[in-house]
DNA sequence: TTGAAAGCGCTAACAG
DNA sequence: CTGTTAGCGCTTTCAA
């Protein structure tokens, strides 16, 4: 494994052609000082004719930033992903931030490796994506003060980590008040998600006081498993069509088991939304192109990770950074009966 | 914008702990070389009491490897790009490698920012998606002897960059003989993706030797521009219905003009694959529930990403690489009329 | 098997 | 406005 050749120009080579000192290279460079303005053309010549690149990782020891930020994820597969990566580019790059992405897979297997990848060497902030760093991570984080930003998922009461949010709660609330009152809906059950996972608990939350504020009663019965997973709410659908309780819609507290619920539904002869209305949560790519199309919430993914970036970089200049809470937007399709 | 404090042990602080040097710090962290056990369990004793992180920046300037891979996209928003993406990352980081993420956006904006990015600094190699770099930055990249792998794009001739791609032409003599030999069909018409994809160029070629090795007339009236879009070949599908040509199937460049030209079809009150068999060629997630679900071809996106950085990982290693040709696989649904 | 010491290429005081 | 110089934290000869 041995190193690569540099056939690279150096700051020293570049300060001798353009004939004045390093320290005025890196000025001009950096834009740190001022400089003459003959000075400073001189040496942006010799830096395009040596075609001169600064090294990273001098300048990176030298100054003690990375310019880089990271990412860090509990598994790159979801189609949630592709947004937010998109977001937090966009955020990242526009303030001259490179990205460093890490997923973190299971969580067993974070393990001192991991700590290279980021322990405040690589990367000037963490934008930690929910679920993808135990709390011990964090605290430690914290103690080499490296500034983070939680995505998607609120930080433990002790550490106070900013974080950016979805009003997962007044979304929900937007649907079932389109549920109840432009439907006439009176028992909507509830697919729900993961018990750890933070956005189902807020939808579970949104649900009980939506319907609470529609006077409507909560039936225990009608809240079943989603898991967020297309066969655990097919399962549980077909259940309750087969214990032949009585439904007018189901809420599913994502989009993926929406389409398990529907597929149950349709399974068993009946019709979406004919018999059941059905309606998700997400707006993933697909929904749109289900059938019939399913009416659900969309959460600017892109927009989270975009606004977590720059929180990310404000907390890096400034030592400041506010959590974020991020409205979604109820986008109404035929699976509730509209249209 | 001051730098963080750093409340972070360095190796000097580890050697004095251990009661050694810090060359035998290093050698013990990096196995470099022999160094007693009894020493080697003092360094690890020192280095958890301490908890003890190396400095990347630091040891990439000292022994000129980053330990990073970068990987160049042209825009993060495809839905091909999260299982890219993952495999990249499973190849990256199973080698002990971080990634680095950049995309480029148009190739309008690539700019002196740009190379600071990847210029051979903060990356010890570089994994490079079609369309991302042009070829200016690939001579580039080979004066200054950066290891490049090319992602699913050929090398230009005179550069002979290793790259991964898909067996294209392969995969579309699949589909056509489907349409040929298990349909019977005759005329078959192809939407061609845009001129400048190398991937939509093997399609097309893959599509006139599939036709001649059946015998069949190639009509140019039967090649229609879909562009990789649906809006374009859904133009495109309806002209032809409009012009009364008689068509028996449609071979779509890619799902999104599939999804098009099943919209087109659909709009005109024919029936998919009743009236006109639909193919595709990619297997995008919404594929499979469309309806009727798209018959088309599966190209092991994942894969093409792990080999990719498998081969860059032997590039920088060994210097030495071979261009890869990954094998995709014919999936068959009901919009070519099986079932 | 271990230590001493010379950089890696750059930035940031400090001086002038 | 510009130059000198001392590190940043680590790896890697060279000696021992």
């Amino acid at each position: 494994m041995q190193p690569r050749q540099t056939a690279r120009a150096t700051i020293d080579q570049v300060a001798a052609r353009a004939g004045v000192s390093t320290a005025t290279v890196s000025r001009v460079l950096n834009n740190s000082a001022t400089v003459s303005a003959e000075t400073s053309r001189r040496v942006f010549e010799a830096v395009s004719e040596l075609n001169y690149v600064p090294h990273a990782a001098a300048r990176a020891l030298a100054s003690n930033r990375t310019n880089t930020l990271g990412l860090m994820l509990p598994n790159i597969s979801n189609e949630f992903f592709s947004p937010l990566l998109r977001g937090v580019e966009a955020g990242t790059r526009a303030a001259g931030y490179d990205l460093l992405i890490h997923s973190t897979g299971d969580r067993q297997s974070q393990d001192v490796g991991f700590r290279r990848v980021f322990g405040d060497h690589n990367t000037d902030g963490l934008l930690i994506f929910a679920n993808s760093v135990d709390e011990q991570y964090l605290k430690w984080f914290r103690q080499i003060r490296l500034p983070v930003v939680l995505l998607l998922e609120l930080s433990p009461e002790t550490l106070d980590i900013p974080s950016v949010l979805f009003e997962n709660k007044d979304g929900v609330h937007q649907l079932i008040d389109h549920f109840v009152l432009v439907h006439g809906c009176r028992r909507i059950a509830f697919l729900r998600g993961p018990e750890t996972n933070q956005d189902s608990q807020w939808r579970e939350k949104g649900y009980r006081t939506a319907l609470e504020s529609h006077g409507l009663p909560i039936d225990e019965a009608l809240i079943g498993v989603g898991n967020f997973e297309e066969n655990a709410s097919y399962q549980t659908m077909s259940q309750w069509i087969a214990d032949g309780i009585e439904i007018d819609a189901v809420f599913a507290a994502d989009d993926e088991s929406a389409i398990g619920a529907m597929r149950a539904i349709t399974d068993a002869g009946l019709n979406v939304p004919g018999d059941i209305r059905v309606i998700g949560f997400d707006d993933l790519p697909i929904s749109r192109h289900l059938n019939p199309p399913l009416t659900t919430i969309r959460a600017p993914i892109a927009e989270a990770g975009q606004t977590g970036s720059e929180m990310l970089i404000s907390l890096i200049r400034t030592g400041k950074a506010e959590t974020t809470l991020l409205p979604v937007e109820l986008m109404i399709r035929r699976s509730c009966g509209c249209e």
